[in-house]
RNA sequence: GGCCAGUUGGUGAAGCGGUUAACACACAUGCCUUUCACGCAUGCAUUCACGGGUUCAAAUCCCGUACUGGUCACCA
């Protein structure tokens, strides 16, 4: 009996070579340099802020060089597994404008010339190539038990040895083929590992685009490739998959950087080019001072939808992450007000090696300085949508004259300096609420207004149509009539005055708004219009 | 415990043998100003985790220590 019995023993159904998938997929025809990566998760639930940022990553660099970003759906672990999986992650990173060439794209349906996309349709394919191994004597059943397993470790444990199958504990390694058939048709379970041709007294050199060389002892693991399903584990898919779909590029959380020798030596088994690999430093978190990566659990903010939810808008989250990606993105942003982040190039030398504190009010500010590049069609368009699912009540409001809102929206925006003061669309609702007839609520205090001045300026000096200089003169005007100065005048001789513009304004904007601190009086003030100011005013007479 | 990596201000970071240790956020103060925001100006690390070495010269190179993170599944 041979090896290749044994295969066939192990694998009857698989009639397929190699060689016939080698030929099915062909390498991939894009122009030099072009660079094919992919997003491969498991289908486990709602996309979490750190796999955003890898896919982030990976479609970013595919996109700058003509390549292909592709998506994958690593479901090997059918317990973990969860229904329209698929769905979510589309929708999610598409809420991000995150777009895919091709793969999956829902349980039925796939696009793509180097599909299935799913691996728990590519079970054939992989069977075929472990059964080339085996065949060739690289990969062999094991017929260890799951206590036998858990003996072992706490052997190696015991004894400080290094944890794995490897050396003489694995029993099946040199197994004659005969026992081997034996023993399947005993119906003894088993996995196939592979045969490990490293040796830990090695040392192997992988570069990694971001950690730059990185040295590593042999694998001398015997590491299962197939499980007792039929299925692969996750490093023998990923040399499978990402040779035959033709990955250049593989970038990915850095927790997988302990599994590149594995990863190198499966290729170097088959002969394979090795795509390149990237790993990127998780997002952390300070919690309480202990430092810790951001988790699924304990952070809300991890997940992707917690943005949409508070309505930060996912260019800004992607700004945020752009400049975690490259630290010279932020900067070539501020100087490039007209461009997106689409018109930067990245490089994998800026990627920082370590992780980066996720830092929610640091994503607020560049979130602000999005806001304050939107013209007030963008913001006016992009609010509604905000609303029409958050807020309805406010939707009806804000849509209700929408000259009057995108008048308002205009306040000190389309300006070479715009304002920075909404971080989120839900500050807006705070923000102008006062604007809005059905929403001012105004809690007047006693504040010592002489609401005669008011009335009086509003009856002899006010223009709806004025402009801003010629409102501004006016009140000036009207101050000095009434005992209060100009600024400077006030600044030289305080005592001399009643007060200063300035006290006057503040009154206006007082009664007008209820509020001490708003955007632009004049702007306000036209915007409002004659109308409304007359009533604001006697309203608060009512009121004081 | 083995293996691997990281460590520059409150935060993200630039820096690659000779710099006053960039820049951005945050914070503080001042100016401007009808308030706020914007903007402008100033301040905020005498020092790059610590210890040793190499060098005329070290945040930058080497060694050791500490701390932090990752990984060591028939999970990905």
């Amino acid at each position: 009996m041979t090896y290749k019995d044994l295969a066939e023993k192990i694998f009857p159904d698989i009639k397929h070579d190699i060689s016939y998938y080698e030929s099915k997929y062909k390498p991939r025809n894009l122009k030099e340099g072009a660079i094919v990566t992919r997003y491969a998760p498991s289908p486990t639930g709602f996309v979490h802020i750190g796999a955003l940022l890898a896919s982030f990553c990976s479609y970013s660099f595919a996109k700058q060089s003509e390549g292909i970003f592709y998506l994958r759906i690593e479901d090997t672990d059918t317990k973990r597994t969860v229904e329209n999986g698929i769905e979510l992650i589309i929708k999610d990173l598409k809420n991000f404008n995150i777009t895919f060439d091709e793969g999956a794209v829902s349980s039925e349906k796939q696009n793509g010339e180097y599909g299935p996309y799913i691996q728990s349709q590519r079970k054939e394919i992989y069977q075929t190539f472990i059964k080339h191994l085996v065949q060739e004597g690289k990969a062999y059943p094991c017929f260890l038990s799951e206590e036998e397993l858990n003996s072992i470790r706490e052997r190696q444990e015991k004894y400080k040895e290094r944890i794995g199958c490897y050396g003489k504990y694995a029993k099946y390694r040199d197994l004659e083929p005969d026992e081997a058939i034996k023993k399947i048709d005993n119906n003894e379970p088993y996995i196939i590992r592979l045969k490990s041709p490293g040796s830990f007294y090695r040392k192997i050199k992988c570069n990694d685009l971001v950690r730059k060389e990185l040295e590593f002892p042999e694998n001398d693991i015997d590491i299962p490739i197939m499980k007792k399903d039929g299925l692969p584990t996750y490093h023998f898919a990923h040399l499978v998959d990402d040779h035959l779909m033709r990955t250049t590029h593989v970038i990915r959380g850095d927790e997988w950087v302990s599994s590149l020798p594995i990863h190198l030596q499966l290729f170097q088994v088959f002969g394979f080019k090795a795509p390149k690999y990237a790993h990127i430093s998780p997002l952390l978190k300070n919690d309480n001072g202990t430092i810790r990566k951001l988790s699924k659990r304990k952070d809300p903010e991890c997940a992707v939808s917690f943005y949409h939810e508070m309505g930060i808008p996912t260019e800004a989250v992607k700004l945020y992450l752009a400049t975690i990606i490259n630290s010279n993105f932020e900067e070539w942003y501020l100087q490039n007000k007209d461009k997106n982040i689409e018109d930067f190039t990245f490089t994998f030398q800026k990627v920082s090696k370590s992780g980066a504190l996720f830092d929610l009010e640091k994503l607020a500010n560049i979130s602000k300085t999005y806001f304050s590049r939107l013209t007030k069609d963008e913001l006016y368009e992009q609010t509604v949508n905000y609303l029409e699912e958050f807020d309805k009540d406010f939707k009806v409001v804000f849509t209700k004259d929408e000259n009057y809102t995108k008048a308002i929206l205009n306040i000190e925006r389309e300006q070479k300096k715009p304002r920075k003061d909404i971080a989120k669309y839900s500050d807006i609702k705070k923000l102008f609420a006062f604007m809005y007839d059905e929403t001012f609520a105004p809690q007047y205090e006693d504040k010592n207004i002489d609401i005669n001045l008011i009335i009086n300026y509003i009856a002899k000096y006010f223009g709806a149509t004025d402009d801003k200089n010629t409102w501004f003169n006016k009140i000036t005007e009207f101050a000095e009539a009434n005992g209060y100065a100009q600024m400077k005048a006030y600044k030289e001789n305080p005592e001399k005055y009643i007060g200063h513009v300035g006290d006057i304004c503040e009154m206006l904007r007082y009664v007008l708004t209820g509020l001490t601190q708003t955007p632009d009086l004049y702007e306000i003030m036209r915007i409002l219009g004659k109308d409304r100011i007359q009533k604001r005013i006697t309203n608060y007479q009512n009121l004081i």
